[in-house]
DNA sequence: TAAAGTCCGAGTAATTTAGTCAAGTATTAG
DNA sequence: CTAATACTTGACTAAATTACTCGGACTTTA
């Protein structure tokens, strides 16, 4: 479990795209004028996102991504995972001397204390981060030119 | 909240210190050796250890640092915070067209998530760690040698 | 006084992050 | 059919961070 900001970008352009959520797939070129992220960064991200089967992808014009599955379904260390790729555990792959030896303290305490958060990032969803009233303040101004009904309730 | 090898690395080495708590300081030395980490890399990060409070240094022969409280009243998140040192949030700074536009998404949304990991790291003391049986185990091979008792006690 | 240790700063290789560029391929509007 | 749109892929690059080295201080104990 790794958190950098190459997390924070996926998480960030996961939740525009369920906040952005119509029948119409989502442009890249969208989220990059939305959320200010390099068009092709994007493109490297969700390459991997889309190969996680986090996302699809439709080709051609009108075409961009939509979420997989609902966003209850999508988990924020799903997203942070994905775009991190390396999921070697940590360091020590138990050839070199790692038997009972003193590289293992390290490696279990630290595997234990990432499952940890990883476990803590899981109970999270995207749907719990877009019913947050922050988010859903500050995404007002970006619907504000959609055409049809957000999907969000404003709770006061 | 950043989680990286680096906090690995000071968690790591702030564990060694509480597994070998006697009297005497503990050297960075001996810290290399049982933990495999470069010495130069060590006293860097103890020197940014120490400077938060987290450790005390004795200089001179024999000498070495311990830690400066309880390793029940040392917190995970602190010694991760203290090598990581550039607490400044999450890049928008309120300054630039951040006030209500789309950059606040991803500032609202990453600093309360990375809040509540900052939570959760802060929920876990050393003493936790020195606690697990996983790292128990380990610990007798390193703690063989030791004159006196080790103050841990083996749960089955 | 000599050895063992902490301190401190500059410098550096390797890795990761973030981004660019250039070519593809697929699809739909017209 | 054609052209515009947009995804897809790969190679490449600049900047930042990580991990580490080196050389030299300073401090204290034996």
């Amino acid at each position: 479990m790794k958190l950098t900001t190459k997390g924070r970008y996926a998480v960030t352009a996961m939740l525009d795209l369920a906040l952005h959520a119509n029948d119409k797939p989502i442009s890249l070129a969208d989220i990059s004028a939305r959320q200010d992220i390099s068009l092709s960064y994007l493109e490297q991200l969700f390459s991997k996102l889309r190969r996680q089967g986090l996302v699809d992808s439709v080709r051609g014009p009108g075409g961009g991504y939509r979420l997989s599955r609902e966003c209850g379904d999508i988990h924020v260390a799903a997203v942070i995972d994905a775009v991190n790729e390396s999921v070697d555990a940590t360091g020590c792959q138990g050839a070199n001397g790692c038997q009972g030896g003193e590289t293992c303290l390290t490696h279990h305490l630290w595997s234990d204390l990432s499952e940890q958060i990883h476990g803590f990032l899981t109970s999270i969803t995207l749907a719990d981060l877009v019913a947050r009233r922050d988010v859903q303040r500050v995404a007002l101004s970006q619907v504000q030119r959609s055409a049809e009904p957000s999907p969000l309730h404003f709770v006061s």
